[in-house]
DNA sequence: TTCGTAAATTTAAGCGGTTAAATTTCTGAC
DNA sequence: GTCAGAAATTTAACCGCTTAAATTTACGAA
């Protein structure tokens, strides 16, 4: 690849004034800026970006560090924070741990601050040291959508109401006469997950209703995991009315469950799930589900990443994006009469 | 951040030895190995990725160019990639063109060479003459599972067998006494899908049936794509028995189409697609499937690009994978009688 | 013609590493 | 105690680009 002192050398110049043509600057003079233009065109000349990076001390480079590129929330983020990165001139690196924090943790050391300006990381379980360290590094670092309850305060973060998810998914299956509902929780790393199961218990309690804990299953984040726990509820309280899932893949891997035993949805069990994923649109019946704003959640937090790396702040700066809507499907319906 | 010569002068040495340390060539005495570990260690020094990079001239970064993120195949397909670089030590960076051939032909550009030490181009629609550029660039690029037909040969290739999984489709659905048979084909860019479409053909020709254009949809590559097909060949064709859709994502929405309109899978119509994802194995009734192996072809073409990139050939490389297999589940069945 | 000033270009240092070649320091044999 | 050769370390150039500062060139006014 040619590189800048040749086509300098081929326009007769210095490489400083290719330089200032590359960025322009208005410092050259038209009839140079044509003869180096002339010499990148003839030599196919592309900026070397890592020695771009090095000079200027800026890769424009951000890592998004996310557990399961095959859990669909996640491509479905990192197109949106694509996107806007890109809009930005930044290139978005995508890092996936496969659930295991080590990898997350090896990826945070080895590219925060040296390959990437940025990180924004996705619940990946990363400890709170290693963010830590991180901060002190002064590397920028956004949190979205976790609930590291231990780092909220010190650490840029974007704050999704799990908690008010799980209520209104509470209210809208009490509203329709439900009182028999299993619950299933994904057992993501770090209890990722509690703030919606506490919110679904909260808005059961506000109606005198106390969820028992034989009617919480904790399983993998997964449609097999959904799968499975729907199973066991079903096994041992046939009774069920409704099922709510921490989230829309498991709430598809119950409705698998529900197909296998010749259960109808809503007709016999009412199954709501939270997040709003295409899936849950796709799905037969269609899921209803509680929105978490996907789109919205990655514009803000990498947005927030991004202004960080331009310009640095003192204060962590926490954002909270708007509240979950409910998103009333064909899932979801009035209680059956008795069994 | 700390930098070597930090470290090299709170051990007393010079930044060529603590160079040596990190690389631990044996060429250092393990008493200054010592020192040189604990001045690392007091100084939390990262070695900058970006430095290294100038200076070897290899980045250790590979970039996989993709058209959708959210088509489930891609995210598989990214999760091995991502394993296998990582355990050869290469970064991955996924590049998602939202189906824009415009932003993959910049990302190749400002990234190949410069920021990758090679690329992986996954049927992005880039044209031929922007991957020759890359050729002339000496970038090493690799093309996976696509159908360039003006390229294959003079670019590195991982070849996949779409002809014979279509025929493969073809004679199961034969095979189980189907002759009134749908095609749902998938546009996807530079007539990705075509020789499956083909193979298909190819099967009901040897059995003497002919396929009728008015048998073949030609829809987006994506759920909505496959049941609006579906509608619409059922309107024209209420007697068909079976449905063969190019991919699974088209089939998923296929039987979406079906279940609305309360047509049993597979006792009144049978449904195939080609690729196995997860979501085959998800649907119910499970999807029978023509599986391409997702993991062969991307542990191979990761390998091959990292091939490419430690050795440099003069002959474009072209491997095959091995061919489809035929997986049965749950979505195919015999012809039901007369409707 | 001569200056002063603005415009254009070059110089040269630096970004943070790597590495071949040169130099210094150890070894152990004699 | 010497000295050759191996081992350890340093020197210094380089990777490809940016940029502040220095220098040169151009231009208009006096």
């Amino acid at each position: 690849m040619a590189t800048l002192s040749e086509v300098a050398r081929l326009a007769g110049v210095t490489t400083a004034t290719v330089s200032n043509v590359l960025r322009n600057t208005q410092k050259v003079k038209p009839a140079t800026v044509q003869k180096v233009q002339d010499a990148i065109a003839a030599t196919g000349y592309r900026p070397n970006l890592m020695a771009r990076a090095l000079a200027e001390g800026k890769s424009s480079m951000v890592a998004l560090v996310l557990p399961d590129i095959n859990n669909p929330f996640y491509p479905e983020f990192v197109r949106v924070a694509e996107r806007v990165a890109r809009n930005r001139n930044y290139f978005l690196m995508v890092c996936n741990t496969d659930e295991r924090p080590d990898i997350g943790r090896a990826y945070l050391h080895q590219i925060a601050g040296t390959l990437a300006d940025g990180v924004l990381v996705l619940h990946t379980g990363i400890s709170a040291d290693d963010i830590n360290e991180l901060k002190t590094r002064r590397s920028p670092i956004v949190l979205a959508s976790e609930e590291h309850v231990d780092l909220a305060d010190r650490i840029p973060h974007v704050v999704v109401n799990f908690h008010r998810a799980g209520e209104i998914a509470g209210q809208h299956l009490l509203a329709l006469g439900h009182t028999r509902i299993g619950a299933i929780v994904g057992c993501g790393l770090e209890g990722m997950q509690l703030g919606r199961l506490n919110g679904f218990k909260g808005a059961l309690a506000s109606a005198g209703i106390t969820v028992d804990d034989a009617l919480v299953r904790n399983v993998s984040d997964t449609v097999a995991g959904g799968h499975e726990a729907t199973d066991s509820l079903l096994e041992q309280h046939p009774d069920l009315t409704a099922i709510f899932c921490t989230n829309d893949l498991m709430a598809y891997g119950a409705s698998q469950a529900l197909a296998d035993r010749n259960i109808r949805i809503p007709q016999d069990i009412s199954l709501i799930g939270i997040t709003d994923i295409q899936l849950a649109r796709d799905m037969r019946p269609a899921l209803t589900t509680v929105a978490l704003g996907i789109e919205q959640v990655a514009t803000m937090s990498i947005n927030l990443l991004l202004d960080l790396i331009e310009n640095p702040q003192h204060e962590p700066t926490i954002m909270h994006v708007p509240d979950p809507v409910l998103v009333v499907r064909a899932s979801t319906g009035l209680v059956r009469n008795a069994p």
